[in-house]
DNA sequence: CGCCTATTTGATCTGATTCAAACAATGTGG
DNA sequence: CCACATTGTTTGAATCAGATCAAATAGGCG
């Protein structure tokens, strides 16, 4: 069901540019580099919102690229608290782990619907034979990935609701700027207020009061899934925000 | 100061051995790899308590294998809040990470007098170009530091201070004893409760309180560095622990 | 229009912080 | 071996950030 034919043909394809665009965000990859990826077999699926594309104990065999949309990573307690890990934007592997975790644990779902890629765990180890090098670029982006589990960490267990919400929203900006998703000041933030607190581990009442907060103070403002960036100065200072973690191959200018 | 001459020579020295321990404790080595590893030079260093490995800023050239001792990664807030992300255990190479983000993004320092071995990132590479599938095990083994990062924001995100500390006890024992380092049900906890709070997100005074709780209700006992627990399952339940995301290549029997 | 989901507001409650101080343990130098 | 300093643990009381409960309001959308 809504699948299509994998795109293995044109090396250049959309698809391709997408992954190539997020790695480059983070590293610098040479011409043949490139063409190799490009090459990568693709398998393209069109999922709904708040679709999981895998869960805890699951034992999949590819790795998921997602092209269009927004995705999470999540663990819930046992009555019922759900904790967001992660929100992944186009070009993001968000289950790269997979690769060497034979065993899920954590859960992956769409937010909005969304478009995804399926890359076949043989055809990255293909890739890496054919291309060593790219073996240190994958590995790197799961680190970056676990800088940012280690930043969220901080940002849960030390920081005001106030500051959580400065500081989730930086880093959403600059990675959505870093991949060329970013409208100027603007990104699409199609979430809700209960996933906001989720990520944040607050209330959906209490994300409402922050998110009133940072707009009263004329930092942000957010309406119909659409987040426009006032200050963007004020904002990094609400959240302590230093995109280092991001580790980006091109620090932004100015954000 | 305090250094030893390359311990390169006894390719079965008990500094290898530990981190053989450690990695035989996440995936199958064969005996190619084990002397592979145990050929890594080594150069042996002896640092007090509470002193910086590395820092946020540093480049370094080299990775840094606890061998005894307990050390810790943390951040903190600009207003000099700390937050303890991960506590690493002798076998751990706790800034495996700097092998591909050059960076240091967080702080790495001991907890208590600790001996350390140094592996130049050179040694590592090598290391990697003679047994190739030792970069599925090094990898994998900074998914699984991954992996733990992410219970780490549930715990602070989700679970009142009670159940924290539960779970992080429970992974505490649970990863000690898998390299061999429990003496039944109890382990070397030379932590302060300050440095509890300061991992669970809570105060110094709520971390007394908390663990006065878990006393209460006869889980486990804690005084003079060492924890005993006192009644597994009801630890376990009170911190939902479930050790999959250690992703052991042997789960331990009852815990 | 009516249904369902999301946002917003108000009032109340509580887990955890903060402040303050007592107490215990360990270590140091004389 | 004791006086003293230092660090860590424990207790109590006041306070607060954020949770919870309840209900109103505002948007989509078939």
């Amino acid at each position: 069901m809504l699948s299509r034919e994998p795109a293995r043909s044109a090396e250049g394809s959309p698809e391709h540019a997408r992954l190539v665009r997020k790695l480059e965000s983070i590293v610098d990859l040479d011409e043949a580099d490139r063409e190799a990826l490009g090459r990568l077999p693709l398998t393209v699926r069109v999922l709904p919102a708040d679709t999981d594309i895998v869960r805890q104990g699951d034992r999949p065999s590819q790795c998921c690229l997602l092209l269009e949309g927004l995705a999470c990573r999540y663990l819930t307690t046992e009555e019922g608290k759900r904790q967001i890990l992660s929100f992944h934007i186009p070009g993001d592997i968000p289950d790269l782990q997979s690769l060497h975790l034979k065993e899920i644990d954590d859960n992956l779902g769409t937010l909005v619907p969304s478009r995804v890629a399926f890359i076949a765990h043989g055809a990255l180890l293909d890739l890496f034979r054919e291309r060593p090098n790219l073996v240190g670029v994958f590995w790197r982006d799961t680190l970056i990935t676990a800088a940012m589990f280690r930043r969220w960490i901080l940002n849960v267990g030390r920081r005001d609701a106030y500051g959580r919400m400065a500081h989730l929203l930086c880093e959403l900006v600059t990675r959505l700027k870093s991949v060329g998703l970013a409208d100027g000041w603007s990104i699409e933030l199609p979430v809700t207020q209960a996933e906001l607190g989720d990520a944040l581990g607050i209330s959906t009442v209490h994300t409402n009061r922050s998110l009133q907060a940072l707009r009263a103070d004329g930092l942000v403002s957010l309406r119909g899934g659409s987040l426009t960036v006032k200050d963007w100065d004020g904002l990094v200072r609400a959240g302590e925000f230093d995109p280092t973690y991001l580790h980006l191959a091109r620090p932004l200018r100015s954000g």
